[in-house]
RNA sequence: CCGCGUUUAGCGCAGUCUGGUAGCGCAUCUGCUUUGGGAGCAGAGGGUCGGGGGUUCGAAUCCCUCAACGCGGACCA
């Protein structure tokens, strides 16, 4: 491609409204244009991205067993009336009427369209097991899009649904599934992360999500320094921490006048964190309030509080004269010694000697506590966030956090769909059974901006070779005045086409700081520079995107040495 | 959805407080010059000042209203 025929569409200036790295670069280097709040115009550049990461995912779903479907991105309400996601689904189901008046919705995700399908076209168990896949826009209409094509309302996303008369199956396609997401991130030359997932509302019982890692993640996980162990953050499994034997102390009484959170009754009494106990008081699932205790230094993991039976579904603190008619006291104040409503401890809690804690009077907090003498010892449940250098669930090694963005999730949905919409099959039996299904979603669009994320410098993007839009930048200098320098360079240009190669022929009149700069933003990978100066010699220069220095080769040795450079 | 903020040329912004009919930088186009890291000179084109209503002799500027967009929160494969 001649950039004279392909315009490049750069910009010099950040967009005011673009706040991460990826987003901003995804403007100034022209991939991406926004028409409106969470919708994004895919230039010719951009789109070069797009198809990359799709033409990967593709040969990994066929090399997977997966056969390709296209779905309408519009879909009649009646589907989705049959799963009962109809009124289950809030504003972010973007619903419309068409000129009949009938109920239709721009599809979020396709399991009420594919089981559809399949509950018509699939008889028998004969033809079973059976995995669709398909790549197409998604439309969810998010509260508030941020971060360019990050978090996006229209999106382009590859899924893929999985159909099974067994467990045992399903089992066998989710680690085939498991295998291919695995290769493709690998292939797209991300650094990756497969973690355990919260499998949520959606139901079912095993879930993945696969995660870039990158600082500006909105998501955060855990895994281990030891062993294969990672896990959403919400998910990672906090495990107690052993007794610490100190002789006991007498308990007393302490006036803390005005001082409610940790940091402050910390800092008042000279204690540290982790020896106070933090008493949350929070709605119970069967009215009144139910009392959670965590360590100081520890912060409450919502997910897991609220999976306890005792505590509400979903999590909800309880209000200040909730607090007060449990306590006779404000929250800053509250502690378990003397409560009298369920009480439920963290696992940390329990090994914890000598502590402080409210003393369900304003302004007043009990010193040397311990379980057994002083009160009884609670219920205990893991209820914590794990923190850095926990130790792993899994024994080995201790945890670490990193940031990651979700870029895939694969889940066993078992029959929800399936059951609610009657799709089944004939077994060997001749009887009706209900299919149990599996379901792998890819963030395609998303990627582009994880990839960014992860591979860029103050100049611009640095593609992973397997996503760069071209190979190779041909970029001439001052050819427009010297017929010798536009000759080789048209003959460069063509053998490189030749071979195979993607090059971005250069052939602006543009002077060569603009040149470079252009290219370095696009982030091509390999850059060769021919100039009269250059041409005297027979040699050409080339430098990779990541190199500090360029090198000369012979002119005839260019294409050769592309072609082992590549990736 | 709540709170805060923004909206003036393709992009980034000034002008608004104190009303007098619009400007800067970049980008674009033309010409000259220059040519190994986003050049220089000269010239040109481009704006219903987010929409509507009001006050005023006169509104980008003051008032009312609607909208879009952004940030924080809550929410969310």
């Amino acid at each position: 491609m001649r950039t004279s025929q392909f315009p490049l569409n750069t910009v010099k200036e950040t967009p005011a409204d673009a706040e991460i790295i990826s987003h901003q670069l995804m403007i100034r280097a022209g991939l991406i244009r926004k028409l409106a709040a969470g919708l994004y115009n895919w230039l010719p550049l951009g789109l070069r991205v797009l198809r990359k990461v799709e033409q990967v995912v593709r040969e990994e779903m066929e090399r997977a067993g997966a056969l390709e479907v296209l779905m309408p991105s519009v879909q009649p309400a009646e589907l989705w009336q049959d799963s009962g996601r109809w009124d289950i689904f809030g504003p972010e189901l973007c619903r419309f009427k068409d000129r009949h008046q009938r109920d239709f919705c721009l599809g979020p995700t396709h399991e009420e369209i594919i089981t559809d399908l399949v509950r018509n076209e699939i008889k028998s168990y004969k033809q079973i097991p059976l995995t669709y896949y398909q790549i197409q826009s998604k439309f969810r209409d998010e509260i508030r899009p941020r971060f360019g094509v990050m978090r996006a309302r229209e999106f382009l996303m590859k899924d893929a649904y999985s159909f099974h008369m067994t467990q045992d199956s399903l089992n066998e396609t989710y680690e085939t599934m498991y295998g291919a997401y695995s290769r493709i991130f690998e292939r797209l030359g991300l650094e990756f992360r497969a973690v355990l997932a919260d499998t949520g509302a959606i139901g079912g019982s095993l879930s993945h999500e696969f995660h870039v890692l990158a600082d500006s993640g909105e998501d955060a996980i855990a895994f281990s320094d030891q062993s294969d162990y990672a896990a959403n953050v919400e998910m990672a499994e906090a495990k107690a921490i052993p007794v610490t034997q100190d002789p006991e102390v007498p308990l007393s009484t302490v006036e803390t006048p005005g001082q409610h959170s940790i940091e402050e009754v910390s800092a008042f009494l000279s204690i540290p964190p982790e020896k106070i106990v933090k008493t949350l008081i929070v709605k119970g699932s069967a009215g009144g309030v139910v009392a959670l205790l965590l360590r100081g230094d520890h912060a409450l993991n919502p997910v897991k509080a609220s999976k306890i039976e005792a505590v509400a579904s979903p999590l909800e603190f309880a209000s200040e004269a909730e607090v007060l008619e449990a306590a006779q006291c404000a929250p800053g104040s509250v502690g378990p010694r003397g409560l009298e409503i369920p009480i439920i401890a963290d696992l940390s809690v329990g090994s914890l000697t000598n502590f402080t804690c409210g003393a369900n009077h304003n302004g007043r907090h009990f010193q040397g506590v311990n379980f057994g003498r002083d009160l009884p010892l609670p219920e205990m449940k893991d209820l914590r966030l794990v923190t850095e250098g926990d130790v792993s669930p899994d024994g080995q090694g201790s945890l670490r956090i990193a940031r990651g963005i979700e870029v895939g999730h694969i889940f066993q949905l078992g029959t929800k769909y399936s059951e609610a919409m009657g799709a089944t099959v004939l077994n060997e039996e001749g009887k009706n059974q209900v299919l149990t299904m599996g379901c792998y979603g890819i963030g395609v669009s998303r990627v582009v901006a994880a990839a960014i994320e992860q591979n860029h410098d103050d100049k611009g993007i640095i593609w992973p070779a397997a996503l760069a839009p071209f190979e190779v930048a041909l970029t001439p200098i001052n050819m427009a005045t010297s017929e010798a320098l536009e000759k080789t360079a048209t003959r460069l240009y063509e053998a490189m086409k030749q071979a195979g190669l993607e090059v971005l022929f250069d052939d602006r009149k543009a002077r060569p700081g603009v040149m470079f700069a252009d290219m370095e933003l696009v982030g091509i990978p390999h850059r060769i520079v021919i100039s009269d100066r250059l041409l005297e010699t027979g040699r050409a220069e080339y430098k990779g995107r990541k190199d500090q220095e360029a090198i000369e080769i012979a002119i005839d040795e260019v294409v050769p040495f592309l072609l082992t450079r590549r990736g």
